[in-house]
DNA sequence: TTGTAGGCGTTATCAG
DNA sequence: CTGATAACGCCTACAA
């Protein structure tokens, strides 16, 4: 291996100069840094990472910890991350943590130095948890779960949106809509989604018949279809669905298709995520379209501001994103 | 900030047994290691991961090159690697190249010893490239275009997974089996998958009709879904499509539903990937599924084996994974 | 079974 | 403008 020291002698100079052309620092005479340059590239030389780090007590790599990279909504925000990442020149270590357990290993291990900081995405953690985020370390949580908590926090414009997406479905003449999402518990995507579903209602005037509100206990393609047979199948009445995400979405469309109702004929159907697929659906998939990539930035941002700050600060900051609706077939007519 | 000899002060020991009671070393007195335990535990002691990697050499993260995170297929495919490399206590971390040029570059972050090793996904860089793998550290190639050159490789069954597909379309009456790709190269998905296509068409004793494979710019949606409005609307004879990827088809699904044609009853349509969406569009998407986990794994193993390899041995390995056929609505009757 | 000494490669400090 | 020195926190010999 190449070292410093070895490039410092074969440029006839001591190792602090090499490293100040490397950092790039002023106060190197041009003829100095020609010579250093030249021994670097002679030799091959390539800097340490690990060394630089112990020096300075930087790692340059911060933490992703979500649920998983295989969906379509975390890849996108995984991507979303690592370009807002990118640009900072940090790079992104990715933890699939799966499980409210791995998602508190992650913290550990970003207390480990492993990373500068880490972007949670809380999943299965709730406010009780929050406890444990009080880490001297710069976390950023990404979700809907721990507000006014002991970090800073990127959410999602759950309520707002779901109100415009339930709007939207009443603007089309839909009065019975039902409601698909998760378990309900104090603060998720499901509740706070579901809250803004029955707002909706109440600004309209309109009650929300509670056995339109269904459950499922994954937010995948499968229990989506497999839900929306049921539902047809036993009778229910309803002419508009709202699922909490656009996977639950694409299961729904098949699962009515199955049933031979018609979308949008017979039932609306929209979407929460915008996921790239929506748009190609048979029929193209209504949905809400948070504004991923103000969210990733942000998030990043506020790391970047706890990781660059020496003094900690108390403040912590509660970012709510921007969204759009995006119109498509699926909610036509 | 807490270090090893701060804890070995406390429990009123060397650094030395503080080091052996972490690393789990025999030669340790039950006493000695839990009074070591319980000052650690006190104190909130953490190891400085970048202090041991220095002294290691290692830093226990391996590097994952990928064009992008945010799609079906290298999001499957990133799920694989972290699971794989989380079974061996190893972190990932992802950079999204785009480029050619950025797949360069991730090779030597590398280098630089960021990563103990990296598993480079290339889809830009072509055999002309494969000398700038010539690199003292430990690297694999996912992917298909450098064959035989001086790293260990990881390939889909391109060819034969191919070849088989296009069996199937012949099996369900198919005749004029229209062929969607990206742009052939010497080596590359595209090329290796026509060249299926049209070892198929041969061993069936039927002529493959050169109007009939179709190139588009990427390999997305929205690009399948136009070129499919395209074929129909110029009058192009074809009763089957074979998208070499799965979001292509979906795009395809669309763009015939658009031109009016009816999957399968007229056109019959097949990908390649089985992206989790596939079993549930409407009609569902007869797919070939390659053994991602397999591949993952087998990628993992050959880089961990290098890693921990000291003498470099120049014979490498050509791993070519399995796959199978998914028979859904998209190709029946 | 435990302790001591030295160095991994880099950079901050401060003197020249 | 350049260089000597001393850390950063950990681990491996070797010694006790």
């Amino acid at each position: 291996m190449v070292t410093i020291q070895d490039v410092a002698k074969a440029a006839g100079v001591s190792a602090m100069t090499v490293s100040n052309v490397i950092n790039d620092r002023p106060n190197v005479r041009p003829s100095t840094r020609e010579k250093v340059l030249e021994a670097m590239a002679r030799l091959d030389y390539r800097v340490n990472v690990a060394a630089r780090n112990l020096r300075k007590g930087r790692t340059g790599i911060i933490g992703l910890a979500v649920p998983e990279v295989d969906s379509p909504y975390y890849g996108r925000l995984a991507a979303a991350i690592i370009t807002a990442a990118q640009r900072r020149a940090l790079r992104v270590s990715i933890e699939q943590t799966a499980s409210r357990e791995n998602e508190l290993d992650a913290l550990s291990l970003s207390r480990n130095h492993q990373y500068d900081g880490l972007i949670l995405s809380a999943a299965g953690m709730s406010q009780a948890d929050a406890e444990r985020l009080k880490v001297e370390h710069p976390v950023v949580v990404l979700g809907d779960r721990i507000f006014g908590g002991p970090v800073d926090h990127v959410a999602m414009p759950n309520r707002e949106a779901a109100r415009a997406a339930t709007c939207h479905l009443f603007a089309q003449r839909c009065r019975r809509i039902a409601f698909l999402c998760g378990a309900v518990e104090e603060v998720n995507p499901s509740s706070l989604r579901l809250a803004g579903y029955r707002e909706a209602h109440e600004a309209a005037d309109l009650p929300a018949d509670p056995a339109l509100v269904q459950f499922v206990d994954r937010l995948g393609m499968r229990e989506g279809a497999q839900r929306a047979r049921e539902m047809a199948e036993s009778g229910l009445d309803f002419d508009g669905v709202f699922c909490v995400t656009d996977s639950l979405a694409m299961g729904v469309l098949r699962g009515l298709a199955d049933s031979g109702i018609r979308v949008p004929d017979q039932v609306k159907v929209i979407g929460f995520d915008n996921v790239s697929e929506s748009e190609f659906l048979i029929p193209s998939l209504s949905t809400v379209d948070p504004d991923h990539d103000g969210m990733a930035e942000r998030a990043v941002d506020l790391l970047v501001r706890r990781i660059e700050q020496t003094a900690h600060s108390t403040r912590h900051r509660d970012f709510v994103g921007g969204f759009s609706l995006v119109v498509r077939e699926s909610t036509r007519g």
